[in-house]
DNA sequence: CAAGATTGATATTTCAATCTTC
DNA sequence: GAAGATTGAAATATCAATCTTG
């Protein structure tokens, strides 16, 4: 960041500005989807978002997982992973087992319990979608929508992939 | 939700989807930035975001406000703001006194030094949003990320007031 | 009784330290 | 020593109950 971007910075990021409105925005948008997905589920007596996360990165894997490929998947951290491991396998959801060819390694596996679970939350989840996403802009307009925040994404990751290491 | 749209659901929201992945793209840019300014903030020593939201709040207000107006802000629950003030209060950047007109509720001032922290936080996060947002996209794709972004905000905070009482 | 705010008990998350294996 | 995962201690968030005032 030069002096000069900064003196941008402080010129566009006024109050009211595009990119301002913009993280608003997401910030809203997000929160507004994650606050109807839980409470839908909650109203069916299903767990978590991050539950079905775990879930779902799981079933959709072929090969069993560790904990640490979840954790970009997975908004928490290293420990806070064990910890929501522990419970998701306490309620039999999933399993642990030692992986063979690293014994520092766990692997993770998808119970039949937890693939009924998981297809019961994938159409609340659905629903949330269908109705405040799908509902309210075109496919065109959501393509363009991903397009744009992926940018982010691409950025703002190898941002912190340049920093240093993390969680240590 | 009619049958229909549900099915429409479930054609539409198969992964790969537009609206899918712009929700993950949501998500993804959320945390990412998040994630950003988290980090710049605490390699200066500063307060986290959510400290930044009740401050910034309390400067564009020219009005003493009172918790209950900072919830839609903010992203925690009553009880959960009542802590955050608490710990904000107790770092010295906000005071807390009596609303005369209403003595059950309580008027939440900004002080000289939470003015200060304010000052050093502003050009930390805008300077994320410099690189990450304005560095990766054009004002008028802002502005379209916003508007539409903005929809679901509009749609889903809808169905939540329409719902039930909250945190009740 | 309803609204605004707080508190006690509890659950979840994080940080730092630890343990095991590479 | 570094990587993967876990654990204890501490911070933070939530739920339900409480207190005070309208």
């Amino acid at each position: 960041m030069t002096q000069v971007t900064n003196d941008i910075a402080q010129a566009t990021m006024a109050p009211g500005s595009p990119h301002d409105s913009a993280w608003r925005a997401i910030r809203g948008a997000h929160q507004a989807l994650v606050d109807a997905i839980e409470h839908d589920l909650a109203a069916e007596s299903l767990p978590a978002l991050a539950w079905f996360d775990v879930l779902a990165k799981l079933e959709s894997e072929p090969a069993p997982l560790r904990p640490k490929d979840m954790l970009c998947q997975v908004s928490v951290t290293k420990s806070g992973l064990t910890r929501l491991l522990d419970r998701i396998e306490e309620a039999g959801l999933i399993a642990r087992s030692y992986c063979p060819s690293d014994r520092r390694g766990t692997f993770l596996t998808i119970t039949d319990e937890g693939r009924q679970t998981l297809e019961k939350m994938k159409p609340v989840r659905g629903r949330v979608f269908e109705e405040h996403l799908a509902g309210q802009m075109s496919p065109a307009e959501a393509e363009t929508v991903g397009e744009l925040l992926d940018r982010v994404v691409a950025s703002a990751g190898a941002e912190l992939e340049a920093g240093h290491a993390f969680d240590a």
